[in-house]
DNA sequence: TATAATATGTTCATAAATGTTTAAGTATGT
DNA sequence: ACATACTTAAACATTTATGAACATATTATA
């Protein structure tokens, strides 16, 4: 197994189970307890895992951003799963928002099935994946790239939504709170998402169950705002009871 | 089996696996784990795969989807000697516009090795490349993406363009005339290319020599609007004393 | 066909990752 | 405070991966 793969287990280990002892993870990864610390020490110092004596903690509830290539790997199943359903919504013709994020890449892989969409985004990659393999009517929003996830942040990508009337838009987040809403690291980020709400006919948001009961910086809006939330069947039982109570419509694939 | 081959097999097993030892590639494909490693780090060098200690993992599956090497590969040379050329035209520090296509990657990629540059380009693949790979601050126009290439156009890429002011900007072009200046196949590229060259203080024209003395349906402008011509010394005899007598800086590489 | 250019294989010194040992540090119960 | 059991990190040993240099094979070109 690569180190970076181990790393990996790791972080999705201590998403799944919150915490870890050291000695656990030596056993389950089959390496000396040295490799883990050190392991540990350098998700410590890219800010991901907080150490502890005996072990390691996910970063507190206020999650930085973790740079892309760790997010691709974890969880990709659930969110194929999620992407299914997703696409499953989609009606031939339609205009389609996608957020930027692995979840609505895997949601534009499976809308190059369909026909005749109009795609409109600020994911670099999904642009060109979509223009690339289909003769749909691609629309990206341009800005300020972001460099650690090739998407497009800023004024200019506001403007260029406010032009656009969809009927689908497809939000991801990585921090989902039933009290707090969806939140984000950053206020470009946030008034993106709310500008793509703003001018969809329906509002479906996408992420796998570990984003949930986690708080950013900047609020995007309620649970309530939309039509759908798909996420995956791990998610807690308390969390699911909430959001039904709160008459949400929550989809577990 | 071919280099190509193989290369695009090991670009087909990350995108199902998402990642790769170089031991397992070895195997699979036959071949010396040196052999695997050269490739991994073509793949890297082109962005496509990450290198880790033992292996790779998958960067992001859609450059490499895209049919680069069928159109990089011709004129493949040429274009990178333009690109040196041109590359060492750039300070430090400056902002950069770049037109589409495999000429401005080739710059794209030599201009990675500066510091603190801003890049601004319509081509979603330039922009992608340049972000996961720097700290640039990298703007993308945005716009309708044309789904052959991957490029921005539409009034919002050019009202996009309005607001910069650039220090240089290489334009490419496929038809080059002394006489008639450089003219695209669509008003939509023209226009783009028009207002790349009114907003950017010091223009570079790039091009093979296959592009000179072919005309396209609409005029951008004429030859003398640029400070240097960039293109390979295979340009024949009478283009090459017919531009030099316009008193035009021509560079041959 | 001969020759040049390119790609691939091999070897080996170097570097990186991991394992092991051990002294010092930390938690916990009495 | 003390003893005990456990955890840590430094130092060194071992394993494994890497890339440079050169040899060989393959492919392109004259």
């Amino acid at each position: 197994m690569l180190q970076i793969e181990r790393r990996q287990m790791i972080i999705q280990y201590l998403e799944d189970h919150e915490i870890a002892t050291v000695e656990e993870l030596s056993k389950l990864l089959n390496v000396a307890p040295m490799t883990i610390r050190r392991d540990l020490q350098y998700l410590e110092d890219n800010g991901i895992a907080t150490r502890t004596f005996g072990g390691a903690v996910l970063k507190s509830k206020l999650i930085a951003e973790i740079p892309y290539e760790n997010k691709s790997l974890s969880k990709i199943d659930e969110k194929k799963r999620i992407a299914e359903y997703a696409a499953s919504l989609v009606q031939n013709g339609q205009v389609i928002i996608l957020d930027a994020g692995t979840t609505n890449m895997e949601i534009a892989k499976l809308l190059i099935k369909k026909q005749n969409l109009v795609i409109v985004t600020t994911d670099l990659k999904i642009a060109v994946y979509i223009s690339s393999t289909t003769d749909f009517n691609v629309l990206c929003t341009g800005g300020n790239v972001q460099n650690s996830t090739g998407s497009c942040l800023g004024s200019n990508a506001v403007d260029f939504l406010k032009g656009i009337n969809a009927d689908i838009c497809f939000i991801g987040s990585s921090s989902i709170d039933v009290e707090h809403g969806i939140t984000t690291p950053s206020l470009q980020k946030s008034d993106i998402k709310k500008q793509m709400i703003k001018c969809s006919e329906c509002k479906i948001l996408v992420a796998d169950s570990s984003k949930f009961g986690k708080k950013s910086f900047i609020k995007v809006c309620d649970l309530n705002q939309f039509e759908k939330i798909v996420t995956d069947s791990s998610l807690n039982e308390h969390t699911n009871v909430e959001i039904k109570n709160k008459n949400i419509n929550l989809i577990l694939v």
